[in-house]
DNA sequence: AACTATTCATAAGG
DNA sequence: TCCTTATGAATAGTT
C-alpha cells in the first residue's frame, strides 16, 4: 500500500521506521477493534516499540485473564523508581525556586523594619531610608485624608442631628 | 475495503461473520508480522473466535515473554499512576501554600513601601506608621555607625601613614 | 502533520 | 474454503 511495494525486512532509516511504525500501529490497532466488533471476537494486542513503548489494544478484559499468571517484579521497580524521581525533580525545581523567593522576601521584609541591617553598605542604607521616607509621607498623607474624611462625616452627622433636634422641639411646642 | 463500505458493528449473518472473520483474522495476523518486522517491534497478538477457538501471532521473541515484559510494563504504569498522584497531591498543596505566603509577603512590602494603603484602617496606618519610623531611625542610627567606623578608620590610617612618613624622614636624614 | 499515488485488503458473489 | 473482482482503506514516499 502506498507508493511502491515493500520488502519485508526491517527498514533500515530510523525515522522512516519511525514514521511507518506509527502509522502500521494505529492501522493494526483499528483492524484488531474492527475484527472484534464485527466478528464478535475476542482479541488481545500488545506492541513495544524498539524503543520499548508499549501500545495496546484489547477487547474485554481478557488480556488480564492471559497475563495474570506471570510475574509482577524487577522491572517494574526499576521503571517506577526512574520515572518517578524523574517527575519529582521538575516539582522540588519549582518548589526549591519559591522557597528561595520566600526567603527574599522575608529579608526585604525584615530590612523594610530595620533589623539585620549590617549586612548593608551605606548606598543600599541610603536607598532604604529614602524609601522608608516616601513610604511614612505617604502613610501619613493617607492618615489625614481619612482623618478628614471622618471629620467631615462626624459634621455631617451632627447638622442632621441638630436639624431633627429643633423639629422635634418644634413639634413638642405646637402639641 | 471490498465491495461497499463496512458499518462498524456486530455482522449479524452467522456466514457472512464467519467468512469476514476468517479473511480479516489472516489480515491482521499479516499486518502484525509486518509490523514487527519492518518497524524491529515486538508484538503479541491473541485472537478468539466467537466459538472460542484460538489463534495468535508473536514476534519470535516467544509470546511468554512479550507477555510478561506487557505485564511488568503495565504494573510499573499503575504503580506509577498510584505513587505520582499521591506525591503530586501533597506536592501541590505545599506549593499552594507556598504561594499564598509569597502573596501575603509581596502585600506586606507594598505596605511597607507606602502602596496600596487604602484597604487599611486608621489603626493599621498607625501602626505601619510606627513600625516604619522605628525602621528608619534604626537605619540612620545604622548609617551613623558607618560613618563613624568609616572615619576612625581613616583617621587611623592617617596616623599611621603620618607615622610612617616621619620614620621615613629621619631615615632620610641619617643616610 | 498533510497529501497523493499506489498497493493492499476485503466484501460480495460464485 | 478458495477464486475473482470491484472498491474502499491503508500507507510509502514526498512536501
Amino acid at each position: 500500500m502506498g507508493r511502491g511495494r515493500v520488502q519485508l525486512k526491517r527498514i533500515e532509516n530510523k525515522i522512516s521506521r519511525q514514521v511507518t511504525f506509527s502509522k502500521r500501529r494505529s492501522g493494526l490497532l483499528k483492524k484488531a477493534h474492527e475484527i472484534s466488533v464485527l466478528c464478535d471476537a475476542e482479541v488481545a494486542l500488545v506492541v513495544f516499540s524498539t524503543k520499548g513503548k508499549l501500545f495496546e489494544y484489547s477487547t474485554d478484559s481478557s488480556m488480564e485473564k492471559i497475563l495474570e499468571r506471570y510475574d509482577r517484579y524487577s522491572y517494574a521497580e526499576k521503571q517506577l523508581a526512574a520515572t518517578d524521581t524523574a517527575t519529582q525533580e521538575s516539582w522540588s525545581f519549582e518548589y526549591t525556586k519559591l522557597t528561595a523567593r520566600v526567603e527574599v522576601l522575608q529579608r526585604n521584609i525584615r530590612n523594610y523594619v530595620g533589623e539585620e541591617l549590617d549586612p548593608l553598605n551605606l548606598r543600599d542604607l541610603q536607598s532604604l531610608e529614602q524609601q522608608l521616607d516616601t513610604a511614612i509621607k505617604r502613610i501619613r498623607a493617607r492618615k489625614n485624608q481619612l482623618l478628614h474624611e471622618t471629620v467631615s462625616e462626624l459634621h455631617k452627622k451632627e447638622k442632621a442631628l441638630a436639624e431633627q433636634n429643633s423639629l422635634l422641639a418644634k413639634k413638642v411646642k405646637c402639641s
